[in-house]
DNA sequence: AGCCAGGCCTCAA
DNA sequence: TTGAGGCATGGC
């Protein structure tokens, strides 16, 4: 006996659901990924037509890969929408990971007009090859610290949003019992956050799917659809109309297949 | 070599 | 409230 998560690959595609931009504390060799989050561990791999998830905390991971969410139901909902069928098809076993809050705000910090190899990087950094950091360490950081992340100038926005959420850590658990409009107005509160990385703290750090992160990436998705892209917020405006309460899987699922 | 990346901040008007 | 300009770093 032991504790692997056993799931269908029809279900759940590692590779689609790791490396479409969601996560960033992974690693793959010769196909056997290692997920890290939090201090927790998880190793996965293909079986025949099962994926095997190692790891020493069964109900983390079953929560963290979102495995009692219906995708075929969502993907049934979206098939007819507009540039869904192609986008679903690419990555029919994506899905999407319910992330610690904490960590996607820090991570998205990162992520802001930066490529997804160098956010891998600074991340590693960041977690010196171990735990993520708890809220607690990040606060006690110096400015000094986050610059020998080589984060460029985002170093001062992870040194300014440990100092906020240090100063009040009841704030991220207070996020979960807004609505959307004012869990915006408090992630951009925050150093580093504007709407974008709002969007994808809301999206993946609260498993928020009335959200649509409007990146470089969707510009073009828009653009597919409208013919032109406009002032972000107007598309974003545009897009959550277009898919509704299923925002958050749609933009995945186009982002995933726009970016390759 | 120059452009681009899961954009944000500051500062005008 | 909105729009331009600046911005560290590194992959391609």
């Amino acid at each position: 006996m032991n504790n692997d998560i056993i799931v269908d690959s029809a279900i759940l595609n590692i590779k689609d659901t790791l490396e479409n931009g969601q996560f960033f504390r992974y690693s793959q060799l010769g196909g056997v990924y290692t997920v890290r989050t939090l201090d927790k561990v998880a190793i996965l791999y293909e079986r025949g037509d099962k994926v095997i998830i190692e790891n020493e905390d069964k109900a983390y991971f079953h929560n963290f890969f979102d495995l009692d969410t219906d995708y075929a139901a969502i993907k049934q909902s979206l098939y007819t929408l507009p540039l869904m069928k192609d986008a679903i098809d690419h990555a029919p076993a994506l899905r999407i990971l319910r992330q610690d809050a904490f960590e996607t705000v820090i991570n998205f910090i990162i992520s802001a007009n930066n490529h997804i190899q160098r956010i891998k990087a600074i991340i590693e950094r960041l977690c010196a090859g171990g735990a993520f950091p708890t809220l607690t360490a990040l606060a006690a950081r110096p400015i000094e610290f986050y610059r020998s992340l080589g984060a460029g100038y985002r170093d001062n926005y992870l040194y300014n949003t440990a100092q906020i959420l240090g100063n009040n850590h009841a704030i991220i658990n207070s996020i979960r019992d807004m609505d959307t409009p004012a869990a915006i107005k408090a992630l951009t509160a925050l150093s580093g956050v504007g709407p974008k990385v709002a969007d994808c703290i809301l999206l993946f750090g609260y498993y928020r799917m009335d959200t649509f992160p409007v990146d470089t990436w969707i510009k073009k998705v828009y653009k597919d659809i409208y013919g032109d892209v406009s002032n972000t917020s107007v598309m974003r405006s545009k897009l959550i109309s277009t898919y509704g309460d299923l925002s958050g899987y749609a933009q995945q699922y186009l982002f995933y297949n726009k970016r390759g």
